[in-house]
DNA sequence: CCTTTTACTGACAAGTGTGTCAGCAATTAG
DNA sequence: CTAATTGCTGACACACTTGTCAGTAAAAGG
């Protein structure tokens, strides 16, 4: 290295990186302080760069939510609802399937971000829970609807009050969710336990007493 | 009516009541939007005084804050676990009563808005976190614990992975209150067959093989 | 009555947060 | 190497939000 003062660059010129560090950024800046109490500051400073590039990349912060929104959307429930229509196994090997993805999406990836930002901005924000009412309940309401179906077709499963109702196949899991999201801090739920306890009370109950 | 000015107070002096009515509205208001997006400005409206006079029975937002919360942490587990200590019937009517209670709470009062805040506020608030896990979640885990312990002693439950998890005997219910708090208004879920369906899975589950 | 007390308000001041813009520096073109 | 382009930044300006305080009007006291 030569003594003459070296060039260091203020910054580099990434253009085509700009917009997903920053929707990262943001997203995860809307989820630890949603929308009002977010900084366009900070969102800045954690992609790297300077406020005002913002602004280059997003109209202004409204914007940028929906952008963040729009993209934590994902596409988790299409993949899984896919996955299921060539299933050829037991319906309970379906569902654990099923269920270990789900707990698996809800500890590493970030689109369990989106169900604090939906709960925390929704009444603010109808329009946003409308799209994802449409884009994920409404078609993990039917593919779940069609496991029953399918568990009932192949004498598998129970056609009963619980059945009418399929998305008890999955509250447990968004329990366990929001447990660890508010609570994870002080006290761990272990995730296997947990659904082996969750897959055996779904098709096992806890009752004693005998069915036919 | 004399055509001589009125005397029209321009407001009223109720010392007593403004404490109740100011937190009533600021609960509302943190519901809403959040503490970050709450406007002291709109809380005084609601409560019907001017902004100021929210300064005088609180020191700042923040203050008002805490003080809605401790209001809102409630006393809902302890009455409802008091309850249980006496209980003589069968689990599967103790357990109903106990969903009966929670889906009723969910639905009238608004000690569910301390959900959201919960939710929306945990990551800026870890003392809030620990002091409402303290008071109501690991009460409520001790209060399940025994009715398993109860039923499993009386031969109603059974001794399974899914004992081991008393949490989801209540799980379900949070999945409702949580969709009922962020897509109430677009697909309503009927308490009572909800409910139904949730005992119906918890004692029965949807599997059809037969246990000894 | 008049005086004293005090619950309450409107106007003010300081601080914070959002969005803009002229200009700089990194890259590209010639 | 020089010129042109453009991704990026720092400084500025405006709007909004929170909290304060002197003063007002309602109740209480004499």
């Amino acid at each position: 290295m030569t003594e003459t003062k070296e060039h260091i660059p203020a910054y580099q010129r990434r253009k085509a990186d700009r917009p997903v560090e920053i929707l990262q950024a943001a997203l995860e800046e809307f989820h630890a302080h949603g929308y009002a109490g977010a900084k366009p500051d900070r969102i800045a400073k954690r992609a790297g760069v300077s406020r005002s590039t913002l602004y280059l990349y997003f109209d202004n912060k409204d914007a940028l939510f929906e952008a963040v929104a729009e993209k934590a959307m994902g596409t988790f429930v299409d993949e899984i609802a896919e996955s299921t229509i060539s299933f050829t196994g037991t319906t309970e090997e379906l569902v654990r399937q099923l269920l270990e993805r789900f707990y698996d999406m809800i500890l590493t990836t970030k689109n369990s971000a989106m169900m604090r930002i939906l709960i925390a901005e929704g009444p603010s924000r109808p329009e946003l829970v409308r799209r994802y009412h449409a884009l994920v309940i409404r078609k993990g309401h039917v593919a779940l609807e069609k496991i029953v179906a399918r568990g009932i077709e192949r004498g598998e499963v129970r056609k009963s009050a619980a059945t009418t109702v399929p998305q008890l196949l999955i509250a447990p899991a968004l329990f366990f969710l929001i447990h660890k999201m508010v609570f994870g801090d002080l006290e761990e739920l272990e995730v296997e336990s947990y659904l082996t306890a969750h897959l055996d009370m779904l098709f096992n109950g806890i009752g004693v007493k005998m069915r036919a």
